[in-house]
DNA sequence: GCCTCACTCCTACAAATGTATGTTTTTATA
DNA sequence: TATAAAAACATACATTTGTAGGAGTGAGGC
């Protein structure tokens, strides 16, 4: 499991649109993907975007000369990582109760979850 | 709804232990919380309290001569405003998804958050 | 061939964050 | 009562983060 850090905010959402495209990205799908969210400039974006190179989080190629690049941590190990401390205390089943004590999600997505998780492992739960 | 916002990593590890803890919470009941894992100097985490009131997450109160802090902002109302760029993408089954499908979770947790939901909601589940 | 576009890469710098020192005030106590 | 322990509060400063400017370079249009 690859050591990671917790990415400052403009990195993350950079992150978060190089997660949501398909790879290999190269910069300008990136600068539309967030010109609503985050409208930078061009230079600030190549920056954030060494940076994570230089994390780790990202891997660089080219295409033609352009720069393209490839999620090297996946949005799953990165919410895992965030989520970690509260996880370890006190689990998924504590997450969750959180999550909906503090009215950020509600009963109907409770509902969904069961039903999802009925489908994916079959009314059995076997071990 | 609070405007949060994304605390940094130290004001973060801070809060992690308040909100462990029984507020109101005296500053040496946080510190002796987070020595195994954030020695902190004494007056560096106080800094990091004062920077935690200033942002709204905290109040200051005394008690005697020391402060004393509560949280103003809970849990899970935090992890509800980080995660929601990824729950409002793809909601609960996803973020649930997420973590398995990157090994985070095993299934064993998936086994457990459904009796824990089985058993929260009755297993009829109707509106 | 020359110009413009679209980018890359390097550099800069203000603001935010992480961490510590020094000073003062309390309270407890040898 | 002199001394030490505990903590508040002000201040400082190195590092990291957010954002931008400018120089260089290949590609396509004229």
């Amino acid at each position: 499991m690859k050591k990671l850090v917790r990415l400052p905010e403009a990195e993350l959402s950079v992150m978060r649109a190089v997660w949501r495209l398909e790879a290999p990205v190269p910069t300008g799908a990136i600068r539309s993907r967030l010109e609503r969210e985050r409208p930078w400039n061009l230079s600030a974006l190549q920056t954030l975007l060494s940076r994570l190179a230089e994390r780790g989080y990202l891997s660089v190629g080219k295409e033609g000369r352009q720069n393209v690049y490839t999620p090297l941590v996946s949005e799953g190990e990165y919410l895992a990582f965030e989520n970690a401390p509260f996880l370890e205390g006190r689990g998924l089943p504590g997450l969750v109760t959180a999550l909906y004590d503090s009215r950020s999600i509600g009963r109907e997505d409770l509902e969904e979850l069961r039903a999802f998780l009925d489908e994916a492992m079959g009314k059995e739960g076997g071990t």
